[in-house]
RNA sequence: GUGCCCGUAGCUCAAUCGGAUAGAGCAACAGCCUUCUAAGCUGUAGGUUAUUGGUUCGAUUCCAAUCGGGCGCACCA
């Protein structure tokens, strides 16, 4: 529809001599502005030193001869020279058999067909559990993959695996320290080492099998592996436990065995853009894109620092053809992942296709009390508590619901409350109402549900809005898909089920007095549940049949 | 000190490249259940969009300064 009126509006800019005019089109946010607005006059008024109203009437004159009538049943000119459409309800109605046909499928676009997406995130390293603050990312990187896909992009899910580096060894150290704890308890425990009761299952499980085979013992592979592959199954149950599975797990070490480590490392050195200073190597920064000092990229005990992998990783993901590279990062990484693209483009790579998503931090809280979620301190809340605390809905979607750059405020005891407060009820509870109409559809009114609709009968102001919200659904997904903002579409969904039980409450759906009207009803019911469930598939929480 | 993000109703947050009277939910107050789920609906109240300037026909949105908060600023990742 937008498309269309752009068109519409373009030809007849195009017959008034105006070339290239950029036509945006709002959706007013009032119904007594029409349903879709264009500001166009007022933004050519200056460019053509003339009242943006007459320019108005001049595109207004023009569109009333090439315009559809029976589609956009009102024109107006409106304020300061806004352009106001009315669609007739007949648009709308017509969308409800769309929607009907379309089914599961209905929001999904081709637009992005034989496109490649690829969405690397969580990438967690395996020194622990994923606690409560890896929630947010965990959750909306499942959303927005799921929206690249109604987008209509093949996407690759993606798990950067990060066993090297110093952390690994700290973990060795401190599965070693526990399991010699069992013999000795006054044992030392590394000052870094991680504190989590975890480490001591780990540890008992080796003890478990090797006995006292490995007391005093310095190789360290054996804690590490078992430390690695323990805390790597319960990310990865975990990640299940919300129905996330990634495609390709990214071995960091892949990159050394390859060699292109030391390819890039040579390409730096080569192109004089990394220098040596006291035994490291150092990549310089340019001050000019706003980098205060250069940086090491390999320390003097001859590792490479993170930031030498990751580049390579990158480039090995834009080499990987995708149209579309996405990281997901908390603001704590927020300026190396700077750092990361810029040794990549003096690699002499285009990192235009590379995305990336800064999301803000999480306070966790309950009620009044705020929780700690960090790894160092002793009790940390783990994502996995967090989900059976409140169930994988509700931890959905709350670290859905905001916007990626506000700081969110995740109130457990409220998003575990199983009462009008939550606003993950008012969404499903829509869902579970429909669900009951159609049970008693079903029982009592055998056959109706298989009826054809007389839609001439649909013409309450509920059921209009219900069906405009419902048809506007598909724009959204491509809105959110394209900004990468998965809450839109819980903003979306709210407005949904707000239209939904004010249409319920005015409009009795079941009258056995009057079948034809309660059959078309019950059309616009399927719709909404339709609508509804397709909005809960992308963000990943459930549709109650019964609540 | 410096870089990024943020500051909107009592609370948590929306607001589609700058648009028309800044919207929801919760909390408060007043109503609505012999009829498909009251986890719902209707109404009232609640705002100098942190502050001050600037750009613009028009600013929550863009720019500058100030105040306040979060996160970074390692030869850790």
């Amino acid at each position: 529809m937008k498309k269309y009126l752009t068109d519409k509006i373009s030809e007849a800019l195009v017959n008034l001599g105006i070339e290239n005019a950029n036509v945006i089109f709002d959706k007013p946010k009032d119904q007594k502005f029409g349903d879709l607005s264009t500001n166009v006059a007022l933004t050519l008024a200056k460019e053509l030193k003339q009242k943006p109203r007459d320019i108005a009437q001049k595109i207004l004159s023009e569109l009333d001869r090439s315009i559809d009538k029976t589609l956009i049943s009102k024109t107006e000119i409106a304020g300061a020279g806004f352009l106001n459409f009315y669609i007739d309800d007949s648009y709308y109605v017509k969308e409800l058999g769309n929607i009907l046909t379309l089914g599961d499928k209905y929001g999904r676009s081709s637009l992005n067909k034989n496109k490649k997406a690829d969405l690397e995130w969580v990438s967690a390293n395996p020194t622990g559990p994923l606690h409560t603050g890896h929630g947010r990312q965990v959750c909306l990187g499942k959303a927005i993959a799921n929206l690249l896909e109604w987008n209509g992009y093949n996407v690759t899910r993606e798990y950067y695996y990060n066993d090297a580096g110093n952390q690994m060894n700290n973990l060795a150290l401190s599965v070693q320290a526990r399991y010699e704890q069992i013999f000795n308890t006054e044992f030392p425990f590394p000052e870094d080492g991680y504190t989590g009761d975890y480490i001591k299952d780990i540890a008992a499980a080796v003890f478990e099998v090797r006995k006292e085979e490995l007391k005093g013992s310095k190789n360290l592979d054996v804690f590490k592996n078992a430390g690695e592959s323990y805390n790597f199954r319960q990310i990865k149950k975990v990640l299940q436990m919300l129905g996330i599975s990634h495609d390709v797990f990214f071995n960091e070490s892949s990159l050394y065995a390859n060699g292109e480590i030391d390819k890039l490392i040579q390409k730096f050195i080569d192109s004089q853009i990394a220098y040596e200073k006291d035994g490291a190597l150092w990549l310089k920064m340019d001050e000019a894109e706003g980098f205060e000092k250069d940086k090491v990229i390999r320390k003097n005990t001859g590792e490479p620092t993170y930031r030498l992998p990751d580049m390579a990783y990158h480039i090995d993901k834009i080499e990987r053809g995708f149209d579309l590279i996405i990281d997901i990062f908390g603001s704590d990484h927020g300026d190396t992942y700077k750092e990361v693209l810029y040794g990549v483009r003096k690699a002499g790579f285009d990192t235009s296709k590379i995305k990336v998503i800064i999301h803000q931090m999480v306070t966790l809280r309950k009620g009044e009390e705020i929780l700690k979620m960090s790894k160092r301190s002793g009790n940390v809340y783990s994502l996995e508590e967090l989900i059976e605390d409140i169930g994988a809905d509700a931890v959905q979607f709350f670290f859905v619901m905001r916007g990626v750059n506000t700081h969110l405020d995740f109130d457990v005891e409220l998003a575990g409350e199983k009462s009008d407060k939550n606003p993950v009820y008012y969404l499903q509870y829509a869902h579970a109402r429909i669900c009951g109409i159609l049970r008693n559809a079903e029982e009592n009114f055998s056959g109706w549900l298989n009826e054809n609709p007389d839609n001439s009968l649909i013409k309450e102001a509920e059921e209009i809005n219900l069906l405009k919200t419902l048809s506007g659904f598909p724009e959204e997904i491509e809105n959110a898909a394209s900004t990468l903002e998965p809450h839109k579409i819980i903003t979306f969904l709210n407005d949904t089920a707000d239209k939904f039980h004010k249409f319920y409450h005015d409009n009795r759906v079941l009258d056995p007095e009057n079948k034809s009207l309660s059959v078309a009803r019950l059309k616009i019911c399927l719709a909404a549940k339709q609508v509804l469930k397709n909005g809960f598939n992308i963000i990943g929480i459930s549709a109650p049949e019964r609540m």
